[in-house]
DNA sequence: AGCACGCCGACT
DNA sequence: GTCGGCGTGCTC
């Protein structure tokens, strides 16, 4: 006999549907969550798909589970993510798919107003919140005892009195609309005609990709605010993705002068109930613009209409962990399957991005001036190789003497300086000079980094982190501890020397107080609140610093040396972006870069203030080597917690390629090779590449070949990294 | 991800 | 003899 049959995916790492029968009388639709018995226990899964059948011996649907209901095209899309990532579709849900915490129980909120005789005993408290409540408005119990400065208490013994009632609070507006036209800016006409073509292709719901690039001041943010107005006119939703760290008070307050209100916010910071009501807002379409983090793009919209990915070329979009995917890229593939824009703004594109534009596929906006005419910084190489040797002695220097003088006259004028250096702590090496004793991470093959701020030995790649010894814990030596190399406190160490009345700031990931305090300190430095920055890479990252008219760049040459194939690219736009920060203001700007080898192609080009050349050179290393965007990558780490499982599981994946019957010969699988950091958190790596050509479905080779390969047992695990971002 | 089943060590 | 360690496998 046939009848209704759910194929039900439940948020767990499984790849298969579930099919349950769907009982008498029960009304389902496709993509509605539900609570189905899951072996001994209950799980809430989404129906993926309703088709007739025979029941057979299948357990039904206990209930409809209420929440957002899961779209078509949104299953469609999270089905591609798992096909494109090798993540079980339910890992992709679970992205996707979050339920209210149950224990909180129901949100409402509590409200108090006026509404009996006043109470028989009067006191000087009771008297303050008496004359809050007097207009009969409805007050939340704790804004109510904070406006009469009274504790809680007091509140509770009127209601008991009956002189207060209580009531439901209307619910508040937690998501006001962002208003289209609240402050319309004046474009200059380069802007004005890309905004145009943005708000054509939002109007016209055409599924386009368009990549909007502009140096640091043009105003790529104008133009494309210019888009999410037109969305808005639409009565459609759009999502800015940002890495997390630029989703600053700066980026608000920009938002808000320009729609009159703040954006809904998702990132890792937003938990608990905010998180949940603008989960709920976004399903209903009441939260008309969100601001988030990568893992924004999985939300169920209710009609997304836009996707903007700003500062596309960011690192922060790869997911290394869990499901590994690209944000940027899966913002493409929503964009087809939902059929909406989808802009890719950077004053730096990756080469992926540009080589697509450049083929045709993206739609290339460019915005080649600074805003209001103001000119790019001034940049020099200080060549190190004929300076540094004469300072190497005792107390070893980092900011060579041109370096010092040109920080001094920027002081001199009232201006800021940022010393760039992209390390954090101390001393990225500590050794014993009487034994030569390395300080290593006992579970990274990794040197432990010297915090001394913190008085710590800290490893960052696991976290380990120890007391800094005053004695060689391998041979005993007193005093015997060196640092070796710089990391921006000692370039700190140094400033603080070298300018003894400068207010100078460090800022890095690790600073103290978390983000919200980093977030403050931007702020404040953007404000004027000091005259030296010393910064990581956060420095050079979506924080505009308006005072600051000399960039140095301690070593611009970390990160070159690296066997990964996307250093150069990485140095450079890092590079740029962050000389990029001098002069934003009225001031023109200046760049020192610090350099062993000015020859360099990266820095050369980023000294002749030619990117051209050096996207040019690039595209075609790439081409040479059919790198991405000209062929496949992908990585498999093969880890466990003994060296020796790990090595042998690798080479018996490797083992079961050349078995297969299935064998392309434009294909290859290079290693196992261990990782370059072949230990980290106490797990040992070994690393399989597969190189294809770009129209070759590499997923499914990949798949079929796991398939037939020994299945990883005990403590081993087989990660998937389709194109890797990083390469350690 | 849970949760049960199952097969070996140290306890009443 | 049993309690419990966590490796292995399953969830319609």
């Amino acid at each position: 006999m046939s009848q209704r049959l759910a194929d039900v995916i439940v948020p767990l790492a499984l790849d298969t549907a579930y099919s349950y029968a769907v009982p008498a009388g029960m009304t389902l639709a496709p993509g509605e969550q539900v609570r189905v018995p899951f072996g001994p226990r209950e799980a809430v899964g989404v129906v993926w798909e309703l088709r007739e059948g025979a029941a057979g011996n299948l357990k039904s649907v206990v209930e409809p589970a209420g929440g957002p209901v899961f779209s078509e095209d949104l299953r469609r899309f999270l089905d591609w993510v798992s096909r494109w990532t090798l993540a079980p579709r339910g890992s992709v849900l679970a992205m996707a798919l979050k339920r209210p915490d149950e224990e909180r129980g129901e949100a409402i909120r509590v409200g108090v107003r006026l509404a009996g005789p006043p109470p028989a005993r009067i006191t000087p408290a009771r008297a303050r919140v008496l004359a809050v409540a007097e207009g009969g408005l409805i007050h939340s119990k704790s804004d109510l005892a904070r406006a009469a400065s009274v504790s809680a208490g007091v509140i509770d013994g009127l209601v008991d009195e009956g002189t207060l009632e209580t009531l439901a609070m209307p619910a508040e507006a937690m998501f006001p609309p962002p208003a289209p036209d609240f402050a319309a800016p004046a474009l200059s006409p380069d802007q004005e005609s890309a905004a145009a073509g943005l708000r054509d292709a939002v109007a016209a719901r055409e599924n386009a990709t368009f990549l909007l690039e502009g140096v640091t001041g043009s105003g790529k943010t104008e133009v494309y605010f210019e888009a999410v107005a037109q969305a808005l006119r639409e009565g459609r939703q759009s999502l800015i993705l940002m890495p997390e760290i630029a989703l600053t008070s700066q980026f608000l307050d920009r938002f808000t002068a320009r729609f009159g209100v703040r954006p809904a916010l998702w990132h890792s910071g937003v938990a608990g109930r905010r998180r949940e009501k603008l989960y709920a807002a976004l399903a209903t379409g009441e939260a008309r613009v969100v601001a988030g983090a990568r893992s924004a793009l999985f939300l169920p919209f209710a009609d997304l209409g836009l996707v903007v990915v700003d500062e596309e070329h960011e690192g922060a979009y790869k997911q290394e962990d869990g499901v590994h995917y690209h944000a940027r890229d899966m913002a493409v593939v929503r964009g087809v399957i939902e059929r909406f824009p989808v802009v890719l703004a950077s004053a730096t594109p990756s080469i992926e991005t540009r080589v697509n534009a450049a083929q045709g596929r993206y739609r290339h906006l460019l915005l080649p001036e600074r805003f209001g005419g103001r000119s790019m910084p001034d940049i020099a190489a200080i060549d190190l190789r004929g300076i540094k040797p004469e300072k190497k002695s005792e107390g070893e220097t980092w900011i060579s003497e041109p370096l010092a003088r040109a920080v001094a006259e920027t002081l001199e004028r009232g201006e800021q300086a940022l010393l760039f250096l992209n390390r954090r702590g101390y001393a990225p090496l500590t050794l014993c000079r009487a034994c030569g004793h390395r300080y290593e991470c006992p579970n990274c093959s990794a040197w432990l980094v010297d915090h001394r701020f913190r008085r710590s030995l800290v490893c960052h790649h696991c976290g380990h982190i120890e007391r800094r010894p005053s004695i060689c814990e391998e041979c005993g030596s007193v005093d015997s501890l060196a640092a070796c190399g710089p990391g921006v406190e000692r370039i700190a160490e140094e400033v603080a020397t070298r300018f003894p009345n400068a207010r100078a700031i460090t800022l890095s990931s690790d600073f103290p107080g978390g983000t919200e305090r980093l977030r403050a300190e931007l702020d404040a430095v953007a404000a004027g609140a000091c005259d030296i920055v010393i910064g990581t890479q956060l420095v050079a990252k979506g924080h505009n610093f308006p005072l600051l008219t000399l960039v140095g760049v301690l070593d611009a040459d970390v990160g070159l040396a690296s066997g990964d194939p996307r250093a150069s690219e990485r140095t450079f736009q890092l590079l740029q972006q962050v000389t990029g920060r001098a002069g934003r203001g009225d001031k023109p700007g200046r760049a020192l870069v610090q350099t062993y080898q000015p020859e360099h192609p990266v820095i050369a080009a980023l000294l002749s203030g030619d990117p051209e050349r050096f996207y040019a050179q690039e595209t075609e290393g790439r081409r040479a080597a059919s790198l991405p965007p000209f062929g496949r990558l992908a990585s498999l780490i093969v880890s466990a917690r003994d060296r020796g499982p790990a090595e042998e599981h690798a080479r018996a994946l490797a083992r079961t390629v050349p078995a297969m019957e299935v064998r392309d010969p434009r294909l290859r699988v290079l290693g196992p090779a261990e990782a370059p950091i072949i230990l980290i958190r106490g797990r040992y790596r070994y690393r399989l590449l597969v190189k294809s050509p770009r129209d070759f479905d590499m997923q499914g080779f990949i798949r079929d070949w796991l398939a037939k390969a020994p299945k990883p047992r005990g403590d081993l695990r087989v990660q998937i990294d389709i194109d890797p971002q990083s390469f350690f």
